[in-house]
DNA sequence: TGTACATCAGTGAACGCGCGTTCACTGATGTAC
DNA sequence: TGTACATCAGTGAACGCGCGTTCACTGATGTAC
């Protein structure tokens, strides 16, 4: 029975080892930071002997790395159901991509950590940078579809622009609104000072504010 | 000879050790990122005994602390001088502060690694927070004495303005701008990024483009 | 359905290594008189 | 100016520890017939 229920509670001994090892991995970045685990501990978090992992990954690096490719996968799912087809309408959508990005910040300081504070190469292998591009291609979209609202002499390129919200928003997770230690305080919350930063920033393009 | 030559040169033995280790740890963050370096790397690159750096740092963080604080006021100095006391007019002189953040995040990669990324926490120690404070007084005199160029009606807070800005550059300077690796490719130059989001912000904010 | 064999995920013991930290020490510099 | 002493920065040897990595192995699962 007893390996009957481990097998159905998602069975390290013989199964999916290596996704318990990216869960682990991702336990000990939240406690630790992207520099505070081992390949060691990650083996010891999934109760598997040290050698174990090598059976999966060949290094700390690519364990990492799919730390980070699952967290863009993830990412991109979020950005997309904030961005939700572009409705009810393209302005008020593109404002909830906005509060995705940090909500996905917020909730997974792990994963975040992973994707961009951990010194990984942004291509450490084609699935990761392929990950990345796929999340940012919602911010494109989103921005491609806003923009295009806009009379075709004052249209902003949408590249420039996602790229504009992008690093705002990664701005302010970073300085303001990760979940974990590290954090600055602010007189206001990441939320509000990236939906004012966005106001400015699209009535600076053309867009009406909306009452 | 031999001691009165080191003695000159800045002589460790006896004489700025601390200022010497902080000086290699700065070398070490530079080619490996903040978490690829040991206490005793630092005194290995210093020319002194692993025991050494005791006698200065308690432990590797606050080491850490002081390469950051001391990167804070390099970078308000260079904050400093862009503003350049508002001259030759508050719009200009704003514009370049935004290039001197990107510069110096582009120049002093390591200083800026130990200051943002490095996971020590802003308020480590009071000094450090102090000169993180200090950094962010020249962004904040700027941003006010700029919003003082608006009908009061009109005028945003310099407070948000300040934030709004600094979260931008930092986005840019993080994702796009970093002098070593782990910086993303982009198709046009970070400062042209950072140049084009403070255009559309100001003017949403009300300011007039000048030709 | 049953048997024989191949595959393969994880074991556990072992290794060399470099780290952080301690300690009693030494020898140069600074200070009192 | 010179001598005696205190201070203090850096030494070097030592330690225990946990890490990364390897290895021959075992035993469960999958496959061929």
């Amino acid at each position: 029975m007893s390996w009957k229920r481990r097998a159905r509670e998602g069975a390290y001994h013989h199964g999916n080892l290596k996704e318990a090892l990216v869960q682990a991995a991702r336990e000990l970045i939240k406690e630790k930071g992207p520099a505070g685990f081992t390949f060691a501990d990650a083996a010891r978090s999934a109760g598997v002997s040290p050698a174990a992992p090598y059976r999966h990954f060949r290094d700390r690096e690519a364990l990492l790395a799919d730390v980070a490719r699952e967290g863009f996968g993830r990412f991109e799912a979020m950005l997309s159901t904030g961005w939700n087809g572009g409705k009810p309408d393209a302005l008020t959508a593109f404002h909830n991509v906005g509060r995705a990005y940090l909500a996905f910040a917020r909730a997974e300081p792990a994963y975040y950590a992973a994707m961009f504070e951990s010194g990984l190469p942004p291509d450490a292998n084609p699935d990761l940078r392929a990950a990345g591009d796929r999340a940012f291609g919602v911010l494109r979209v989103a921005a491609d579809q806003l923009a295009a609202l806009l009379p075709a002499g004052k249209r902003p390129p949408g590249l420039m622009m996602s790229l504009h919200i992008w690093s705002m928003a990664h701005g302010i997770a970073s300085l303001f609104g990760r979940g974990d230690a590290g954090r600055r305080s602010l007189p206001m919350t990441a939320d509000e000072l990236l939906e004012s930063a966005m106001l400015v920033y699209l009535q600076g393009l053309g867009f009406q504010q909306k009452a």
